[in-house]
This record gives C-alpha cells, sequence and structure tokens, in this order.
DNA sequence: GTGAGTCGATATGTCGACACTTCTGCGTCG
DNA sequence: CGACGCAGAAGTGTCGACATATCGACTCAC
C-alpha cells in the first residue's frame, strides 16, 4: 500500500468528497469505505495501488469480511478495480474514460441547473448568493483552499437544490468517480475566471435563463475537462508517473 | 420469499435485463446477483418482499457471506434496499422518484442519440435499419413477445454504438433500476404509436438530424413515464396492490 | 542476459460459528 | 378490546479457518 501523496503544491484538487454517500456508518463495512474512499480521493492512495484485503484488515483491525464488502461497493462507485481472484487495486482510469466521464458530467451538470433555475425560491437564491458573496472575498484573499471548498460548496449547493434527489445521488457518485483522477487545475492563475464563470451562472439563475445557465455550466464542465487533458499530456511527456 | 408473478397478461414489460452488468460470473456472488436481479425485474420477487440471508443461502446453498455481497452490489443498483441490522427487502419506488428516473432516462437518452447520431457509420445505420425491419413485421403480426424484444434490442443497439461506454453501463444500469416498477404499457393499444416513434427516430439517424433524434427519443422516454403514471394511480383507485 | 518453469509465501473465496439485535407471537394489564 | 411487554425464534454483522489460486523470487536452459 501506498502512502506517499506525490502531487505538486499549486495543483489543488477542487473534490472533499462528502461521504454521507456511504451510509450504514454504524457499520464497519461503512467506515471502512469511507475511509478508503477519502484516500484514494484525497490522493493517498494513487490509481494501481494495491488494496489486498489482508493488509487493510490488519490496518482496520477487523477481520477481511467488512473490508472484501467495502471494495465492493467502492468498485461500483468507480473507485476500485476488482478481478476475481486478484488483489483489488485503486482504478486506472484512462484518458478516453475521462473524456466519457466529463460529457456525461455536462449533460447532468446542465440538466441540475436547469432544474435549478425551475424551482429555485427566492431563499434559495439569497442563500447562492452568500455563497458566492464567500466565493468572491476568497478570490480576492487569493486564498485557495478556502476558495476551492467554497466553489465546491457552491456547486454542491445547485446540485441540493435542483429538485431531484436521485440526480444528486449520481452527481455526487459521478463527481467522486471522476476525482480519482488526481488531477485539478492549476487555481492560482484561474480564480479571477473561476470566479467569473459562477458569477455569470449565477446572474443566469437569478434571471431564470435556464438556457443561458445550460450553455454556461456545460461550458464550464468541458473547461475542467480540457485543463485535466493538458496537464495529463503534460506529464505524460515529462515522464512524470500516470 | 414470494414467488406471485401478480402481473396482468397484457402489461407486458419491455425489460429483459442483460446481465453482463454482474461480472465476476465464475464467482457465487455474480451468479447470485444476476438470479435475484433477474427475480426482482422479472416481477417473481415484488417491492417489499424479503431476502433475508439465511433464506436466500437455503436456497442457493451456500454460505451466507456471497449472499451479503450479492445483496450489497443489488443495493448499488437500486433494487435492494439494505438498512443497518434489518433484512433486506426488494427496492419500493414512489411515484416520485419513478418521476426522477425518468427526468434523468430521458437526458441520459437524447445525449446517448446524439452521440450515436454524430458517430454511427454506414454499417451501423444498415444494422439499426435490419432491427427496425423485424420490428416492423412483428409490430404486422402482433406478436406482443417478440415485438417488445426486439424494441428493446433496437433501443440496446443505439446505445451500445453511442461510442461512451461508460453512457452505457450507467443507461443500462438506469434502465434495470426502473424495471423495479413492474409497470410496462398495454401493448397491444400501442404497437402503432410505437412502431411509428421508433421509425422517426431512425429516419433521425439516418438524416443525422441529432436536433430531432434528441427531441423525439426525450419524448418517447417521458411517454413511457405518462403511462406508467396512468397505470399506477389506477392500480391505487382500483386498490390493488402497491 | 532473457525467458520458461518451479516452489514457498501470500491472498482470495467461501464456510460455519458466535454474540448481539430485531422480529414475532402470546399473555398481561389497563 | 387494544396497547404494552416479554421471551423464544430468527436474522445480522463479524470473526477465524480452510482449500485453492495467484504472486514472486529463484533456478536453470538457451
Amino acid at each position: 500500500m501506498e502512502h506517499e501523496p506525490q502531487i505538486q503544491p499549486n495543483f489543488v484538487a477542487d473534490t472533499h468528497v462528502p461521504l454521507e454517500l456511504y451510509e450504514r456508518q454504524d457499520l464497519l463495512v461503512g467506515q471502512i469505505a469511507a475511509e478508503v474512499a477519502r484516500d484514494i480521493t484525497e490522493g493517498r492512495l494513487l490509481p494501481g495501488a494495491d488494496l489486498n484485503s489482508v493488509e487493510l484488515a490488519s490496518r482496520f483491525n477487523t477481520s477481511r469480511t467488512p473490508i472484501r464488502e467495502a471494495l465492493m461497493l467502492l468498485e461500483k462507485e468507480g473507485l476500485v478495480e476488482i478481478l476475481p481472484r486478484r488483489r483489488p487495486r485503486v482504478a486506472h482510469i484512462s484518458l478516453a474514460e475521462i473524456a466519457e466521464l466529463y460529457d456525461i458530467r455536462a449533460v447532468l451538470n446542465g440538466f441540475m441547473i436547469r432544474k435549478f433555475i425551475e424551482n429555485a425560491s427566492g431563499e434559495d437564491l439569497d442563500e447562492m448568493d452568500a455563497i458566492l458573496a464567500k466565493l468572491r472575498t476568497e478570490a480576492a484573499r487569493r486564498d485557495v483552499p478556502s476558495f476551492l471548498a467554497t466553489r465546491t460548496a457552491l456547486h454542491n449547493f445547485w446540485v441540493d437544490r435542483c429538485g431531484n434527489s436521485s440526480l444528486q445521488r449520481l452527481l455526487r457518485s459521478w463527481k467522486m468517480r471522476m476525482s480519482v483522477t488526481r488531477l485539478g487545475g492549476d487555481v492560482s492563475r484561474e480564480f479571477d475566471r473561476i470566479l467569473l464563470d459562477n458569477e455569470r451562472l449565477a446572474i443566469a439563475c437569478r434571471e431564470h435563463d435556464s438556457a443561458l445557465g445550460v450553455a454556461l455550466i456545460t461550458s464550464m464542465t468541458h473547461f475542467g475537462e480540457h485543463m485535466i487533458r493538458q496537464q495529463q499530456t503534460a506529464r505524460r511527456e515529462t515522464g512524470m508517473m500516470p
């Protein structure tokens, strides 16, 4: 099991994955799944890393049974790869698959923001503006971690208030799945663009312009893909680890 | 465990769920998950039915371990409900949730057909026409089971050739999830409409008119929801079982 | 050196067992 | 007559064990 972060300082991932996904928290399966999921999405376990149940069992001081169950759940979430009679590993996502996931996310995000715009109440919009104001001050302060956390909070806010709980679950799961790429943008250069994108999207929400909202969030999602793509190929060229 | 079909003859479900979903077929988990999934999607196990692991273990002549793992997989697929320390049950889907699932499916189907139209080769279109021709003759013969199977085959064909394997998996899983509603249209009255819809969609594909294709498949998906909705409320009024 | 074969060491899939919780049918009390 | 409580039955979560399969370092032929 590898415990080396190996992430460049400036390239901070935007995903602090919420783990309510794993209900049954009082059960060992839930806790183990949550912790391993965190290890993966936060980069302590890199794609391909060994996840054999014996080692995990000794790490968690349990038997192998709940470990196996947790790994099966994570496999369904796309974080882990399991082949019969072979040791489970952290999932490895190809460039082609990243593109697929982003395309789908763009579509789902578009539908999500449309539903939000259709259903949002005045209080929702006020709350949205409050989060956006926070994002604005953090951008001015160039406070990377807070900025990223708030950006995620804003997106999660939209997802949570879109009025479709199945979509909410699906989008959260999708976001987590994509986070195994371990690639985020170089935020220090992107504060203003990111902030501006979100400002414009918020305006579209305020004005109940769902067509514009869909267009904006779609392009924002695809821009995320663009950055990851660049970074991925850059790594490949400089001979960095996969 | 209830083994009573209790489905009206004319209301045939359109979903013969493909079970390649459950890889690891040489393992007990895979076989058990596949068989229980069939039991649920084909109506032998109705929503709310008891799925306690002891009974299933004796039915499959195994220990409870692979049973528990299979049920956890099916829970992730949305076919089974598991609460901590309670007996697993076949998932019960509310009307509101059905609407949510259909909305999402409509969006995903729209994206799927757009990708198909963008990527389809000449051979793909010919193959599509072959399936459509089969559908046409079966409609003329009023052969309900074959007609439904072919309609499903046509839809699966589009899904399989849309060029996005993640979307393919997601849509198949989504379809299976929705099939626990155990509600299908009264096909005998709908042959011509269903056939016509698919013919028009195929024409849109042939003419590479993705906007039209998206519009058609979206409305088709929502029409499916409409029928289920009617049927569900009709059942409720006549006091039939949920 | 490079590749196939070999043989412990190590992991996996499945099992039966155990403590503890939930379920269920029955008798009691208001 | 219905709500409540209780004890036995039944089910769940977790464990340690075992047969079997994979892994990996080593050997040996080429």
